[in-house]
DNA sequence: CCTGGCACTCGGAACCTGAGAGTGCCAAGT
DNA sequence: ACTTGGCACTCTCAGGTTCCGAGTGCCAGG
């Protein structure tokens, strides 16, 4: 049913509208696209297309748009990610150069997604699975209450509260961050293990509770910290966007909406158009996403929102080329 | 030049214009405020207050609508802050009492200042001048990194990275610790002077690039975090304001702007209309914005930035009521 | 100093109109 | 069977015109 010159229509459609935002027509697309048919021809093409759900046209008598099916195809089957240009790789690589610690890198990466990108960025903090355990600490903060510090060699600190018995002496707590040592410098995943085996000798005083803190630590990992940038990019998505805007503001505060907007870390880039957004004040938008990290071990997501009338080819590069970079440059240090 | 029926005029043309945003015009200002006189005679009061600056006309022969000096001048003579409802108050107290940490109580703070005032919110970190430091430590992440990290009895954590000589020990990291020791239990401006002293005592080591971190942390302090929330609320400020939305957005993401926003805390509440910002994308928002803490000891600010055609007395009331409240709940605990 | 009256201005809504872009369909051509 | 030129038709949009009414400024009289 679709033959290669429809195919290429639909390319011709997607890439024009994106480029002026305005329905495009028949006669239009044979001039600037060289498809060698006349307008007549285009236009029965045009009108399968449009049986097939691939186009729309915001009213009779206009040109055409297209569907989020019609962007998924040509995500799909149309278009090639291209690769930079050297000059846009030695910026990238320059940005990311200068950062000091992980604080640094995702606040960088996210400024530099949401310029090259043009839209907002979205950094998920990454998961450092080689990472290990440097240190773990439980400090008194007032009679009854002590935080429990877990300290990763990349930096990376994260804390728990914890109830202790008012009665509890400086020497318990201490006590029980040396019982902890026991974890020092394995990987999460091996510290689990090792506190399942501290936490079945059941040990007296406070040492349960900071075990059962920092196993929560370590688990809710996966769930980590989430940064936004480049919000007022928003304000550019388009004239027709404005109605759509508050919702998407809403969503981008919401950690948890972000989070599954992201989706699962996989190392290739996703494309998520419109109504594919299972969250429903984005579907005018579409998400790109793609995980970073090493090449078998994806440590988090990165990607952006954007009008679902976006340049895919180009901001499907941006976004495979910063995770690229981001993740090259975590792992060597 | 300004007697009590032109202050009354002012007062009713603000009151219509934030509550229609529509220019008001005089035969609709003796109808809706029972002026007791003709629409002439406001007239003529109008284009007194034009002539002085506190009122324009978008556009011959339509309404006036009030100028930043209008605005000026209703918030420091013609308005009081009025209380919250007992109903609005039980709200507060109940949404801020669930916080479980010092991050809880910020990120509830922001959202509930959000929500009340319908416009963004603002909300720096607390400086608890009171809080004491306690505990110090040095952990090494790599053979030539090490971090160092501060607490205080308030929960709050901050950190800083120093280089280390490669073949630093990790007895010396230690001990230097230990010899931070000395500052647990002081307050941040007793401690910098107690570093100060054991700075002079030029002591080998590593101990005073320690010494230096930590000073700059709590030298830091002021410049603190900054947390925003309810930015979905621009896209409600007003059809005019689209235009004027990305340089805000820009801005909400800028934390010195934002600091700078904030200004010098200040118990009480103050009030920042238009072009009184120094900000150039921000002079068609006004800030309200209170400091909170006890009394006597100012800990941080929160505010709120909203269209210049805002609800100043009940925007206001909200902000003094939950800078009260976040102060009154910290204090405790 | 207030007020009613009056002439005047001007923006916006409503309406009309023509141009143009675009369409669908058909019959003829390849 | 597909392509093409022709053609009638539709519908939006820009531009122009008109008209209404809200609002004003000013003035003379109370």
């Amino acid at each position: 049913m679709l033959d290669d010159r429809k195919l290429a229509v639909l390319r011709a459609i997607i890439t024009d509208y994106v480029e002026n935002s305005e329905p495009v027509g028949s006669k239009a697309l044979v001039e600037r696209y060289r498809l060698d048919v006349s307008p007549a021809t285009i236009r029965n093409d045009m009108a399968t297309l449009e049986e097939e759900g691939y186009l729309t046209q915001p009213h009779t008598s206009a040109g055409r748009i297209p569907t989020d099916k019609g962007y998924r195809l040509f995500v799909d089957r149309l278009t090639s990610v291209k690769p930079l240009s050297p000059a846009e790789k030695r910026a990238i690589s320059t940005f990311l150069g200068g950062a000091a610690d992980l604080d640094d890198v995702v606040s960088r990466t996210v400024r530099l997604l949401a310029q090259i990108t043009q839209q907002v960025a979205i950094v998920q903090y990454p998961i450092v699975s080689t990472a290990v355990i440097r240190h773990i600490d439980v400090i008194r903060l007032h009679a009854d209450r002590a935080l429990v510090l877990l300290v990763t060699s990349t930096g990376r600190i994260t804390q728990a509260h914890i109830e202790i018995p008012a009665g509890t002496a400086d020497e318990d707590l201490e006590a029980s961050a040396v019982g902890m040592a026991a974890v020092r410098n394995l990987t999460s995943a091996e510290a689990v293990r090792a506190l399942a085996h501290l936490a079945r000798e059941a040990v007296p005083g406070i040492l349960p509770s900071v075990v059962a803190a920092v196993t929560a630590l370590l688990a809710a990992d996966p769930t980590t910290r989430v940064v936004v940038g480049g919000v007022q990019n928003v304000a550019r998505f388009g004239d027709d966007f404005h109605a759509a805007m508050e919702p998407v503001l809403e969503a981008l505060e919401e950690q948890v909406v972000l989070l599954r907007l992201l989706g699962e870390a996989r190392n290739d880039v996703t494309v998520r158009i419109g109504h594919e957004n299972e969250y429903i004040g984005l579907q005018s938008t579409s998400v790109v996403a793609s995980g970073y990290g090493m090449p078998d071990d994806v440590w988090a997501t990165l990607g952006v929102v954007g009008p679902t009338r976006m340049n895919y080819p180009s901001t499907m590069a941006s976004v495979r080329a910063v995770a690229r970079y981001v993740g090259r440059f975590l792992a060597e240090g």
